[in-house]
DNA sequence: TCTAGATTCAAACGGACGTTTGAATGAATG
DNA sequence: CATTCATTCAAACGTCCGTTTGAATCTAGA
């Protein structure tokens, strides 16, 4: 078979510039027009290379967006992990507002042309049928989704473990729906009030999160 | 041109049948696979109909699925609609809880089979990408939008209806969530449990609804 | 019954897709 | 230089797609 590029550690010069350059394209134009309605052809054409290259790189169209998938996820679940061991590194009592800024962090921390990508990319992932994705969810987040649980439970001593996966699920679904749309039906986006729609998330789901939940 | 058969107020008969087995067919193969993997000829298939007479009855791929979305949304948005203007006719104050369950009322009145399908159908139509749906959304959904956040800002002095609407949107985005996965990542779907999770939904939603946020 | 319109049908159109092939090219090693 | 292996390339493969066509069939009304 072919395609192990990532034998030697050394960054062979002429084979990841390639890939990245696929990457790259394919990238923005699944963000833009979502996986299934973007062809290799489309992709070959906006990176500048030839269309055998995606299969030599990636195998297939699929490896091509698991690959796509990973490289932006799994920066972002290092970078939520981290912000979250600084916060516990402080010893004092974590908040339930702190813990969501540090799961918002990867979205804080993104660079001009990064952010946009990083939102349509996580929009997306969640968009595709299950077929597409569910797999990769489960691998990719299940684990970062661990962590954040059980540093919510600790700072809200009696919401049961179960009952905390499932708010922070509804929480995920709120910041999914603010990814994809930036602002609510019917008002205008705007360039830079992303940080302010993210404050009104972070409150709304520190509400629904922290609650004591023993009414109903 | 063709296909207008609803120019008449009877149903015809056969005219109006051959349309809802396709409409059948393709909510179906829509719901479990998506838009843009869904074929035409998957759809006629399933019908039993020939491939031809998709468009005819329906002009085009796009117009039968906007036809789909409308047959079930349009329902959708009157039984919202019913619940909360029964729950105005009550004359008490409104509480944040009732409001919600009148717009949670479709999947509480849907009967066996056609859970699923709106479940799936809500969930599918805001995965699409903004071209296939944001207008049909639009359309759909924004005097349902509107009437409710009317009813929640009544109901929580000292909100202002911009900040209601984002809370709205979050509580939309947890909803479409919940539908779609049903239950959060690692753990198993399980029958009948549905209503439970449409409890916690509405609890989770609540508190971030009701708020006063003049913290922060 | 005859006719006009609505509906169904088999068949094909042109195009786009993911994938494969086999030769050409590049760079590195001996 | 000769060899080897990774990479690129143009071209094609077979398949499936949405859409169109034009004739056949059905259904009412005159």
């Amino acid at each position: 078979m072919a395609a192990l590029a990532e034998s030697m550690a050394s960054d062979s010069n002429s084979g990841e510039l390639t890939r990245n350059k696929i990457m790259d394209a394919a990238e923005g134009l699944i963000v833009a027009n979502g996986f299934a309605a973007t062809s290799l052809r489309a992709i070959a054409n906006a990176a500048g290379v030839n269309l055998a290259a995606t299969h030599y790189h990636f195998g297939s169209k699929r490896g091509l967006l698991a690959a796509v998938f990973h490289r932006r996820m799994g920066p972002m679940g290092c970078s939520r992990l981290a912000a979250l061991t600084e916060l516990e590194a402080a010893r004092e009592p974590l908040t339930v507002r702190a813990i969501l800024q540090a799961f918002f962090a990867p979205f804080q921390e993104a660079e001009g042309a990064e952010l946009p990508i990083l939102q349509g990319l996580v929009a997306c992932i969640y968009a595709e049928p299950p077929s597409l994705t569910e797999s990769h969810l489960e691998d990719e987040f299940s684990e970062t989704i661990g962590r954040f649980v059980a540093a919510l439970c600790a700072s809200c001593p009696g919401v049961p473990e179960e009952e905390m996966r499932w708010r922070f699920h509804f929480m995920i679904g709120s910041m999914i729906q603010f990814l994809k749309f930036d602002v609510p039906l019917g008002f205008e986006r705007e360039d830079g009030n992303f940080q302010e729609g993210l404050k009104r998330l972070l409150v709304f789901a520190e509400k629904g999160i922290q609650q004591s939940g023993d009414d109903l």
